[in-house]
DNA sequence: ATGGTAAGTGACCTCAGGGTAACTAACTGT
DNA sequence: ACAGTTAGTTACCCTGAGGTCACTTACCAT
C-alpha cells in the first residue's frame, strides 16, 4: 500500500519518537534497528529518514524529548533537599514523577551504546553533566556537613547514588504494576530502615 | 606473514581472552568487532574462530574466565556478613579485591546488548541469578531484622544495592591510580557518613 | 477539474561484521 | 631427511543494517 493516509507530520513525529524511546531504551543505540522501529511504528524506513534525517537525527530527537522534560523537574527538585539523608526521597519522587509518561526513557540518557564522538555524544554529555552536578553538588554539601572534604569521596559518593537510582528505575521498569507514588514510599520506608539502623 | 609463530594454544588463548574481555567490557557484546579483537591480539580473525568456534564461544569463555573467580570471592564474603549495614563493606572488598586483577570485568556480567536467548544468555543469567541470590538473601535479611517483611521492598533494595555497588566499581574504572584497598576505605567512609547522619 | 504539495512506499545501494575454505610455514618425533 | 601435526594467514562469502531514489497516492487551494 502507498501514498498518503492523511496523517500529518507532527502526529507521526510523535509516534515514531515514542516507538524509537522505547526501543532504543530496550536494545541501546547500536542494538536499535531502524526497520524494526519503522515496522514497529506502521510506517516504512524513508518515512523515518525523511523526518529525521539519520538515526543519530532520530536519537537526538529521543534524547530531547526525554531528558529535557527530565531535567527540568530535576532541578526544581533540587531547591527542596537539604542535609539529610531523608530528603533524597524527593529526588526520587522527582524522577518517578517524570518518567511516569514513558518509564524506558531513563535508559537513554545513559545508554554505553551510543558513539563515543560526535553531536548526539555530545548532547548526551551535556544531560549527563547536568544530572551529575546535581548529584555531585549534593555528594559533597552532603559530605562537608559531617566534616569530609575529599573531592574523590564526594565524586564516588555521586556516581553510587546515580547508580542506585538507575537501578531502581529499572527494578521498576520490571514491576509495571507499580505506581510512582508506590515506589515514592517504597523510597521512603527502605531509607527509614537503613537510617535506623544506625551508627 | 604467514605460518606459526611457536605460540602454544593455550598461551595465545589467555592472550586472546584478555583482549576480549576489555573489548566486551567496553563495547558490549553487540559492539565489540571479531576483527578489532584479532587485531588487537596480534592474530588474525580466522584464529580466534579455529579456537572459540564463533562470537557466542568467546564470550562465553570470557564470562566463565571472569565470573567464576568473581562469584566463588563472592559466595566467600557473603559469609563474613552480618545484619549491620556497616557489615556491607566486606562484601565491597570482597568485590574490588576480585576484580584487582581485570577491573573491567565486572561490565561483562550486566551487559546488555547480549542476545536475549540461547547457551549464553543462559550463563549470563545462571551468574547474574547467582550475585543477585546474595544480594537478595542478604536484603531480605537485613529488612526482616528491622521488622519490614515485604517481598517487593527486599527485592527493590536488592536491585538497588546491586546498581550502588555496579556504579562504585564504574567510578574505580575511571579512576585506575584508586587501590583495592583505597577503594574499600572510601566505601567505610562513606557509608559511615550515612549512617552518623542517622535518624 | 486540476496542479501543487504533503504523505508514503518498494526496490535498491553500500558497507561492516560474523564466519569459512584453502593454503602455508614452523615445530616434533622417528 | 621427512611426515604429521600445530599455528597461522589471505581472500573470500553472506547477511543485515544504515541510507537513498524514483515513484505513487491522497489532500487542498484556486
Amino acid at each position: 500500500m502507498v501514498g498518503t493516509k492523511g496523517v500529518p507530520r507532527a502526529e507521526r513525529e510523535e509516534q515514531i519518537v515514542a516507538v524509537a524511546v522505547d526501543e532504543f531504551a530496550a536494545s541501546g543505540y547500536a542494538g536499535a534497528s531502524m526497520s524494526l522501529i519503522a515496522q514497529r511504528a506502521g510506517i516504512s524506513k524513508p518515512l523515518i529518514y525523511q523526518y529525521f534525517g539519520s538515526k543519530d537525527g532520530l536519537y537526538l530527537t529521543c534524547l530531547h524529548h526525554v531528558a529535557g522534560a527530565l531535567l527540568e523537574r530535576l532541578e526544581l527538585a533540587q531547591l527542596q533537599e537539604d542535609d539529610s539523608v531523608a530528603s533524597r526521597v524527593h529526588t526520587m519522587q522527582a524522577i518517578f514523577e517524570a518518567l511516569e509518561p514513558q518509564r524506558s526513557a531513563w535508559q537513554l540518557l545513559y545508554d554505553t551504546t551510543m558513539p563515543m564522538t560526535g553531536e548526539i555524544a555530545e548532547a548526551a554529555r551535556s544531560y549527563q553533566d547536568r544530572t551529575a552536578e546535581l548529584a555531585a553538588s549534593g555528594s559533597e554539601r552532603f559530605l562537608r556537613s559531617r566534616g569530609q572534604r575529599s573531592k574523590l569521596d564526594a565524586s564516588a559518593l555521586s556516581a553510587a547514588w546515580m547508580g542506585l537510582v538507575s537501578a531502581l528505575v529499572g527494578w521498576w521498569l520490571g514491576h509495571p504494576e507499580e505506581s510512582a507514588e508506590q515506589m515514592t514510599q517504597r523510597c521512603y520506608r527502605l531509607i527509614t530502615a537503613i537510617l535506623d539502623s544506625g551508627a
